[in-house]
DNA sequence: GTATCAATGTGATCAATGATAACATAAAAT
DNA sequence: ATTTTATGTTATCATTGATCACATTGATAC
C-alpha cells in the first residue's frame, strides 16, 4: 500500500500559472493509474510529477474521488469515440444488403468495446468499480447522450430490427442482453481470465459470444 | 476520500490475545467494506472498531493488500459453496428426464451466481477488482479447487452435454461462452445498470440471458 | 491605462493512515 | 521449569488527503 519514494524530476514552468492543470493532472493521472494501480495513485506525486502544488488541484477537483470520477467519464466518452469510429470504417460497410450491413456494424461495435477494455484494462476496471458506476446518473446509461457506447448498442440492434435479420420481441428484450453478452466477455478478458491465451483465441472468445448472441437473437419470434 | 471521526466503541476484551483476530478482522472489513466502500476503509479503524492495535493486524496480513486478497478468495469460496447448495436442493431436481435436470442445474448454478452478487454488490466488484484478479493464480479459474464456481460451470455443461442437450462441439466452446454470459449480467446488475428496475424485472434480465446462452448452444450442431 | 475582481497557484499545516521497530505477554514445546 | 513461538502493545515515521491564508496573474469595468 506504499509506494518507494520515487525522486521525481519536477517539470519546471515559465509562468505561474500552469495553462491547463485540469486536463494535464487528468491525463497524468490516467497514465499512472494504468501503469501502477489505482490504490496507489496519489494526488501529491502527481501533482509533484507536474511541479505543481498539491493543492492546485483542488482548484479543479473538489478530491480525489472527484478526480477519478472524471477520469471515468472521459474513458466513458473514449470508448464512445471508438465505437463511432469502428461502425464508420469502410470495412464495417463493405457489403451491401441491409442485413449485412446491420450485423457487420453490430459486429464492429462490439469489436470496439471489447478492443477499449483489453488495450485499457485498469482504466476499464476503474469505469466498472465504485467511482465510474458510484454516481447518481452513471454515465453509461445516460441514454441522452449520442456518443454512448449503451445508446449506440441500441441503434445497432434498432438497424438489426430494421433490416429484419431480428424480430420485433427480440429487439424488445436485447438491450441489457446484448450488452451483458460484450460487456462480460470484455470483463472476463480484463481480469486476466484468458490469461494463457493468444491475442487470437481471446478474440475468439468474443466471436463466439457475439455469434451466440446473434444466434439466440434470430431464432426468437 | 476522508471519513469522519467516528467515535468508536472500542470492544473490551478480557485476555491479552484476541482469540482468532485473523478471521475477525476479515468478517469485520468485510461487513464495513460492503457499508462504506473499500477506497475509505482503514486498518487503523478496523483494529479500532476489535479494540485492537492496528499493529497486530500486520502479524496475521503482510499488508492491507493481502487483507483485501484474503476478502476476495473468501469471496470466492462463498460464491462457490453457494453454488452448491443450490444445484443440489430439490428444486432443481424436481424433473426426472436427464435432459430437465441438467437444464435445471445449470440455471440453477447462474442463478446463484447471480444472487450472490446482487446481495454482495461492493464484495463482488472487489472480487473482480485489481484485488481479487491481480494475483498470479486467480482463484477464480483454479480449476483444481472443487467448489469453484468455473469447475461447477464446467461440470454442468459436461452434465448438458452428456445429457445431449448440448453438442460435443457447442461443449468444447461453450466454458467462456457462458461464463461470460451469467458474469456479464451480474456485472451488469452490481454496477447499477438495472437501477430503476424492480427485483423481478432484473431477474427476468438473467433468465433472458440463460434462455439465449442455451438457446444458442442447442443450435450449434 | 488603471483599478478591481475572479481564477489559479503556493506554502504551511492538520488529522488520518500504512507500515515498522522495540518491547510485552501468553501459550506451546522442550 | 525454561525456552521458544505466536501474538498483541506502544511508540514512531513518512505519506497522504484536505484546508487555510496568502500570492500572482489575466480579464473586466471604468
Amino acid at each position: 500500500m506504499t509506494i518507494k519514494n520515487k525522486a521525481v524530476g519536477q517539470a519546471q514552468r515559465d509562468s505561474y500559472h500552469y495553462g491547463n492543470l485540469s486536463d494535464a493532472i487528468k491525463e497524468l493521472a490516467i497514465k499512472l493509474i494504468a501503469e501502477h494501480g489505482v490504490d496507489v495513485f496519489s494526488i501529491r506525486q502527481a501533482a509533484g510529477i507536474l511541479g505543481v502544488a498539491s493543492s492546485a488541484v483542488y482548484r479543479h477537483y473538489q478530491d480525489k474521488s472527484a478526480l477519478l470520477k472524471a477520469i471515468c467519464e472521459d474513458g466513458f466518452f473514449r470508448l464512445g469515440q471508438q465505437w463511432i469510429d469502428l461502425i464508420e470504417s469502410p470495412a464495417a460497410s463493405i457489403d451491401y444488403t441491409p442485413q449485412a450491413i446491420s450485423l457487420a456494424k453490430f459486429s464492429a461495435g462490439a469489436d470496439a468495446y471489447f478492443k477499449f477494455a483489453t488495450e485499457n484494462p485498469v482504466l476499464f476496471q476503474l469505469m466498472f468499480g465504485p467511482y465510474g458506476t458510484g454516481s447518481a446518473s452513471w454515465s453509461l446509461f445516460q441514454v441522452h447522450s449520442q456518443d454512448n457506447p449503451f445508446t449506440m448498442l441500441c441503434k445497432a440492434l434498432d438497424d438489426l430490427k430494421a433490416a429484419r435479420v431480428i424480430s420485433d420481441n427480440a429487439r424488445e428484450n436485447a438491450e441489457y442482453l446484448a450488452f451483458s453478452m460484450i460487456h462480460g466477455v470484455s470483463c472476463l478478458a480484463v481480469s486476466g481470465a484468458f490469461k494463457g491465451m493468444t491475442r487470437d483465441q481471446m478474440w475468439k472468445q468474443l466471436a463466439l459470444v457475439k455469434a451466440n448472441l446473434i444466434s439466440g437473437l434470430c431464432a426468437l419470434k
